[in-house]
DNA sequence: TTGTTTAGTTAGTCTAGCTAACCATTTATT
DNA sequence: AATAAATGGTTAGCTAGACTAACTAAACAA
């Protein structure tokens, strides 16, 4: 099938460029896509430990511990014990939720820019085969 | 518009597993996806300039240089000077063609398994939408 | 009680990118 | 023709962002 050879070439080709044009959004936060993509896990799902992170973000755990030191260093996150004493719970301060807010409406507008000229029905089905790619590959 | 809002998180949350299992299956042949690309670029497009990869790669000369000395350790591709005599054309060798033959086989496979259950229709608008992505990066 | 699992950290490694500074050559300007 | 500017490529050194291995402390299971 001719289609699903050209997907990801596709695909992959735009990472790059986006991912770079994504890091000089952030760059006014002081904040990188990597450290940027737990505050909004942190936003969008409310406090979690550091393991549960780990996994939604599908890293590993030392990975997570660098890039929460530096949020918390930043005043972006904070964390309380749990009543198991092993656990951290980390979740957003004030000042986090604020700059969470702030990003996301320069997201809205740079998304709305990048797909100009996309039809409703192609991002859907866009959006469709990427969460079939997503369910495929963690099975 | 909700639809470009969700599908970016959508082919964020995808990449780095993509590029994990990527890297797996590059892995028997000793390669990264970074030199992958390098030479399915030279195999698509023939031999070329360090300069022209770095454009078309959307990366900066140095990190051709490095990765195309390793290539050249690995014997997969060979290196002739050119007219120009600052210009150095970097082509893919017999053992080079074979290593991407292979690859793209396995690719075929792996892709082929990742979007089953995608209609063609929605790999189709799915291909458009990227590529719309991708002209609108770069302007 | 003792052994095993789990949460998190520390230390050290690697890929894959970057910038700055440089050399050699070619092209443009005066 | 001479000089300045641009281009192709390299080297050196830095950083983000991942990884594994090895560890401590706490919780759970036998």
């Amino acid at each position: 099938m001719q289609q699903t050879q050209q997907f990801f070439p596709e695909y992959v080709q735009l990472y790059r460029p986006l991912l770079n044009r994504l890091n000089n959004l952030l760059a006014p936060y002081q904040l990188f896509h990597s450290q940027w993509g737990i505050l909004k896990l942190l936003w969008l799902d409310g406090e979690m430990t550091s393991a549960e992170i780990a996994l939604r973000r599908q890293v590993e755990k030392p990975s997570v511990t660098k890039i929460v030191q530096r949020l918390l260093e930043m005043g972006l996150v904070s964390i309380r014990p749990g009543t198991d004493r092993r656990e951290k719970w980390i979740g957003l301060t004030e000042q986090g939720q604020a700059t969470v807010v702030n990003v996301m409406a320069d997201l809205e507008v740079f998304y709305d820019n990048l797909l100009e000229g996309a039809t409703v029905e192609d991002l859907e089905a866009g959006i469709r085969v990427l969460k079939i790619a997503n369910k495929n590959l963690h099975k």
